[in-house]
DNA sequence: CGCCCTGTTGAGTTTTATCAATATTGGTGG
DNA sequence: CCACCAATATTGATAAAACTCAACAGGGCG
């Protein structure tokens, strides 16, 4: 079921129970069930299908020749990792799980007939495509402007709002499988550096942060402390004038 | 003229001589030029055109609101500003030139009927679309994991084969009409270092950069100073199976 | 019970930033 | 053509941020 995809896909449009059925049908095909820290492709890879996350967490990442990894972007459920690959010939980069994760493998041909049929889901995916971007802008941002603090400030904020935004959040709190040194490699920081970073964040009460579970007591607050400005994200409805009307 | 625009893509695919035409139709409306350091489009505004860069040097910026200021990506000409932005109700970041630029305003529904009509154009936008976001992604990793002098080295190598990508390349040189500020805003560093790290590339030989002319004695040292891979740039006519042919 | 992975802490080092001063350059008006 | 101005580039000295290395703690799990 594409429940997160729909949610998040509603944050932009309303959709009709058609588009929904549709959205469903495509994430019940060629599902594919991965480990934790399993490769979902890899660089230099020939992209075949958009795989859409059902359940888990996965990121793209690079590796430098002399081993340095960076963390280019998280998926969460409900997310697509880049509409239209097919159309380059290979990966510049891998995309991989963090912890286990189902992923449904939507074919290129299927891609193409929604895109024809369905206009207000094209206009959907393109706006998700569009806020992918703009999320990748706003991590380079992040790792020009933005000092340690902040930057992983920002980024707790962005997982947050995004887990939100497609139903992972409970009250204040949503679950951050990650370890430090995930975030480090996302952050361009190191993994002692991460760690002194959070503890200042938990000794300013900005955050709690135990087991898996964030838990952010003043969302304002955390926003502040990271110059975080979330229009980027796009979420407040900006394609109602499609909305579906049944 | 879509001169830049039609050579990029032609990178990717061969166009047929009626695609090159509609493109130089559709670069020839709405044409508007602007001087150096002016906006083309401002954070908060409402897309309602795709700019087409036809000549000059242009670049996406945002500001902190305490005033830092990251370059988020580099304009050249033949370069496209967001196809389908104005799916989204307002710029999260702003959009200005660095030289005197002259930029085609294609409003939506030229792209729309392009998109309908020209199967080949709109497969090659895509591409163009995937690239600018390997672009993106690239920055992260050269922001999150190289050194100040890997990263300078590695965004001259790109803007260096960009530019060759659209015919602006003679010999070895290219313009990079650049300042040292704008550079340190792209790179996330300090004018002073970006500074040094270009007296370093300099006395190391690796690049000569006089006046706003840019020399780059040996592509391949430079390139592996920088640890820089081109595979993300997607140059090699992968999309060869759709050539126009006649 | 013990092992391995992850997180934590301390000390010393490196990279890059900041501040401030000086040099150079390109453009402009006289 | 030259003198001058403002913008840009360069240099030196000091400081701050983040990294590295190394050791140790804790916790989950076979």
């Amino acid at each position: 079921m594409a429940t997160h995809l729909i949610r998040k896909l509603e944050q932009f449009t309303r959709l009709s129970s058609r588009d929904k059925l549709v959205l469903d049908q495509v994430s019940t095909e060629g599902l594919r069930q991965l480990g934790a820290r399993e490769d979902i492709i890899r660089e230099g890879e020939r992209p075949q299908v958009v795989n859409l996350i059902l359940s888990g967490w996965a990121c793209r990442y690079k590796y430098l020749e002399d081993g340095r990894r960076q963390i280019i972007a998280f998926f969460l459920p409900g997310d697509l990792c880049d509409n239209h690959v097919f159309v380059l010939r290979e990966m510049d980069h891998s995309i991989g799980t963090l912890t286990p994760v189902t992923v449904a493998q939507i074919p290129r041909p299927r891609i193409e007939e929604v895109s024809l049929h369905h206009p207000r889901i094209t206009q959907a995916l393109w706006w998700e495509s569009l806020v992918n971007m703009a999320i990748q802008r706003e991590w380079t941002v992040s790792l020009g402007q933005r000092n340690a603090t902040e930057r992983l400030a920002h980024l707790l904020c962005e997982l947050f709002l995004r887990g939100r935004s497609v139903g992972l959040v409970e009250g204040n709190s949503c679950e951050l499988p990650l370890k430090q040194a995930e975030l480090a490699d996302a952050l361009g920081l190191s993994t002692v550096h991460v760690n002194r970073t959070l503890q200042d964040l938990r000794t300013a009460g900005l955050i709690v942060l135990k087991g898996k579970m964030l838990t952010i007591p003043d969302l304002n607050a955390l926003q502040t402390a990271a110059q975080f400005n979330a229009n980027y994200l796009h979420l407040n409805r900006e394609g109602r004038h499609l909305d579906a009307n049944e």
